[in-house]
DNA sequence: TTGAAAGCGATACCAG
DNA sequence: CTGGTATCGCTTTCAA
């Protein structure tokens, strides 16, 4: 502000000249001044105490005298303020953020994975930046940038492709949600297991031609539960088919199960990829006339909230994806906190949800 | 760092304090080193230029030398350095974060929803703080507050709740996923229509005695398909039955579906609140025994991405999910931006989608 | 075209 | 117990 006024102007040109320096002096300091916010300082004008007290208030840290607190605290309530993360990351160099980086959470898989991650979080005053990486690297290395750039203070990741920009200089607390022996923390479910669980159950209940569902092998839960399954399979005197899928979409799923029926009539169960090639798969059955589970017996993986709402419901290998989040929100937050951690890995188990497409199984003895 | 050394230590005792005052200067300034970053300053060193010249070629503003442009360059490719958000958050008072309020990622029709978000931000390079409130304004609350706190940029809320607090000092950029002619911006459907559109499928395919499954009124969007529904039916010489859901579980509706076919046998057409609804209904109707959509016809809302694989594959009101989600989001950041709006509301159009839990409709003429 | 310096809001040291 | 102040990393005047 034109603290003296030094001279009077005489003509248009001076007039002009006198008009840009106050605005000019109006808006200095002010290059952004769009919305106020309340400050620390306000608080501490308005309690009549410095900056310093009042962040000891904020952060119940040091000696605060009681009336001090008082007068603090009301000062806080009067002027609504809340404190600014942003300055507190910037000095601390972390912040109540988490990243996590998801291949999609459109996959239904994930959704319940992501809530079991948010709660956690948001219980312990964490907040959740959020990515779909799909399995693309540069997108998933765009996005573990932001993160960093962003002083998050971790990460949880369950996307393939993120493990090999882990070797940059993520030192940063990581949990990730893969399999993953050569990781050091991870949260997982046992997916060879399941995948021999499911091919035990199909063959206890008497299936003896089965085909199985082998999705992209580059997942590699994906491939662990085919491995598993084979296992199992290659253990018995079973007939087994293999087909391989290139995606987990349910069009394909669909194509190739169409193809299956008329090459081999006679397949009487399938081991599907997941939950969602496993329903495209019933309806392909269903399409094609075939009783389920009389004719074929089908069972999925995942364990999808869906699963169980189709007709007939679905037998399934089920991951507790729920569980697996919030798990690994433990987990991080243990790391973060610096908290001693016991159990660097994280297996949880996998189990057999029996639905109405698997027979039910006779009682032996 | 101790410059001079005043004295020589002479005994144990001037040893420990000696250790001691080197010790503390060396600790000093250092409250947090865990991890060293690689900052503005460590850049403009290895240029030989000033850090506001880095700043200049960081953000293409204000004139810099071709060949400093090209120091700098260099330098900050050698160090790899990528400028740290929060800092740039703290002086610009906002950030390239934008909050996004949910009910419930777990609810089948929000993940695509939010992946339409996230895609759009994605690319505009601004990242995703996400928050699910179960419609509980407490949790909405904490989570504006601390999207507030962490200076984002705008919000997008698909929440009920949110505009009560709306009134508080949201004073950022907002766009509502409701319809909700109240709010400044928003995107939403024509969900009357959309429950229209159900009716007069239903009727125009030959139901007579149709049920209305009601969802719980205080969900916006739910109440007025029902409204719509309604306003067809009642038009009409059709028997109608509406049944008040209290939530939009699968369980409620599977039970009271069950019910009602025990009450009224004859019903052949049901109009669910929405897929998941619709879908615990074909289930109850198959377990009894009925043909759909010969015996009774089922109708949904929303066209989640399973409601095609179920069998028989779901008729439904779409409303366009991914759409909305990027349309709120492309909105947002023209608000963001200042950029003129044209639309303060966009309303999508919902379209009838059919499948097989409808009968083919015959040509009339 | 460049650099020095004043902040942005909060924390933590140190001296009183 | 309290206040002054340097600092976090970056942007933006303003003067050179």
């Amino acid at each position: 502000m034109l603290t003296q006024i030094e001279f009077m102007p005489q003509n248009m040109i001076e007039i002009a000249v006198f008009v840009c320096y106050i605005v000019r002096d109006l808006c200095k300091g002010l290059h952004k001044r769009g919305k106020m916010m309340i400050t620390i300082k306000d608080v501490a004008q308005e309690a009549g105490v410095s900056v310093a007290t009042v962040s000891r208030v904020l952060n119940k840290k040091g000696y605060v005298h009681e009336e001090t607190l008082a007068k603090v605290q009301q000062a806080i309530n009067k002027l609504n303020y809340t404190p600014n993360e942003v300055a507190r990351s910037l000095f601390k160099r972390d912040s109540k953020l988490v990243g996590l980086l998801l291949p999609d959470i459109t996959n239904p898989f994930f959704p319940e994975l992501a809530r079991g991650v948010e709660d956690e979080l948001q219980q312990q005053g964490f907040r959740l930046l959020f990515g779909n990486s799909d399995e693309n690297p540069e997108k998933a290395k765009g996005y573990v940038d932001a993160f960093l750039q962003n002083q998050v203070a971790g990460l949880i990741s369950a996307t393939q492709t993120f493990h090999e920009l882990n070797g940059q200089s993520v030192n940063i607390p990581t949990v990730a949600l893969d399999r993953a022996h050569e990781k050091p923390y991870a949260v997982y479910t046992d997916s060879k297991e399941g995948g021999r669980m499911a091919a035990r159950e199909l063959i206890q209940r008497g299936s003896r031609k089965i085909a199985v569902l082998k999705g992209p092998s580059h997942i590699l839960p994906v491939l662990e539960r085919f491995l598993g399954a084979v296992e199992v399979l290659a253990d018995t005197e079973a007939d087994f088919h293999v087909i391989s899928l290139t995606s987990l979409s349910d069009e394909e799923a669909g194509k190739r199960t169409k193809e299956l029926f008329s090459q081999f009539p006679s397949v009487d169960g399938i081991i599907a990829s997941n939950d969602m090639t496993a329903i495209a798969v019933l309806r392909e059955a269903m399409r094609a006339g075939k009783s389920v589970p009389g004719d074929v017996q089908v069972i999925g993986f995942d364990d999808m909230p869906l699963s169980r709402l189709v007709f007939p419901a679905l037998s399934t290998i089920r991951q507790p994806a729920y569980e697996m989040g919030s798990k690994a929100a433990q987990l991080l937050l243990k790391l973060i906190r610096k908290e001693p951690v016991t159990e660097k890995h994280i297996q949880l188990p996998v189990t057999f949800i029996e639905r109405d497409t698997t027979r039910k199984v006779k009682r032996d003895g």
